[in-house]
DNA sequence: ACCTGAACACCGTTCAAGT
DNA sequence: ACCTGAACACCGTTCAAGT
């Protein structure tokens, strides 16, 4: 990759890569210089050093979370579509939105989703606390969201079971929650679909919110 | 600390305790080795080896979030009652917090809290789906105020200042946003009294979902 | 202006050896 | 059963030296 004269952006472009498959972890100085084909120290010249190469992959996701186009006919929809072009940019690069997070600039990461929220927001009539209401409410609905999303695929067999947890075979503490409620049993155990879930749950907040 | 014999509880101790203030970057066997006045091949003999010293940590912070007493005179009391103490939880220990999520056991450290909220839903009257539909929205909610919560205190000052961001005399396309609406932009701008919100949040979803 | 290898101080881990 | 130091293969970074 990046054969040819070794470059800021070539540098850059490996290490989110590296990044976005293996987590930072695997970003080593010399395992990035293997990719590019140089020697370690190179990269120093571009870069500066390690630190300042995740500060400018953070920067890089900042920057890619700005470009969003809200896409619908009404206001609701678009909004729920703000939701799912976010869902989207977040669960992409997870380990960058966590390094983001981790320098304290998740808020200007969301910036451009929320000024696209207020657009709405204003347009389906919402205004003052109301709408700073449901600006907060989507984005906390989005990120809660997806951090469960990705917990669930990352670990697929959860430890126990789900159905072993809210099964009504199980232990008496665990009778006194669920044993009683069948359908709240079933509601939790079920296998999920989670796309579903998430567009129906933003569709479901959003009305409530416009009403 | 720990100055007698080597024990494997004196090692977690130990380990915890540097993870809890400086994060698990921090926690190498060597600094450990210091901590604990020992050699740092000792420490392979109680615990394996450091990933398996960091997933008994982990086992322990499911195991605190375990002792969970709700208080309160009426459910809608209790539910927020374990709201508060789920968010002191995740607050005291963040990066364990965060090592338990690595590790795709964030749903069974949510287990206790969870059962707790599904005792409170019944004793509510709620039942099946819309007792299910609480336990998540308040798991959701708390998770997303203390990532939120987290996030501001780590960066007091922001980049840019929310005031710039949602005052009414920047750029032109923040006017688009916020120019005409200038109680949203203040209740945007605001500086947030952080437990504050949280506890009105809660109590206004589970009055919501009570109703 | 850009790239290099040698060298430094770290790191986790293994292992043979001690008691 | 428990602890130890030496040694290994890594790591990020600096620096003097090359072109």
């Amino acid at each position: 990759m990046a054969r040819s004269a070794l470059t800021r952006d070539g540098v850059l472009d490996t290490a989110a890569a590296l990044v976005k498959e293996h987590g930072p972890d695997a970003l080593t100085m010399r395992r990035l210089a293997a990719e590019l084909g140089t020697a370690v120290t190179s990269i120093y010249w571009h870069v500066g050093n390690r630190e300042s190469l995740l500060d400018a992959l953070v920067e890089r996701t900042v920057a890619d979370l700005g470009t969003l186009r809200p896409r619908g006919g009404d206001p609701a929809e678009r909004i729920v579509s703000v939701a799912a072009l976010l869902r989207r940019a977040l669960r992409d690069r997870p380990h960058l939105v966590a390094m983001v997070h981790e320098r304290g600039l998740t808020e200007r990461m969301f910036l451009p989703a929320q000024r696209a929220l207020i657009h709405e927001a204003h347009a389906a009539g919402l205004r003052g606390a109301r709408a700073a209401a449901l600006v907060r409410a989507v984005q906390f609905q989005v990120v809660g969201h997806v951090l469960v999303e990705r917990n669930r695929e990352r670990s697929p067999t959860q430890s126990p079971a789900e159905p072993d947890l809210w099964g009504a075979d199980t232990a008496p503490d665990t009778a006194a929650g669920t044993d009683a409620d069948p359908e709240l049993a079933a509601a939790l155990a079920a296998p999920i679909d989670t796309e579903a879930v998430f567009t129906a749950g933003v569709r479901a907040l959003v009305a409530g919110l416009l009403a």
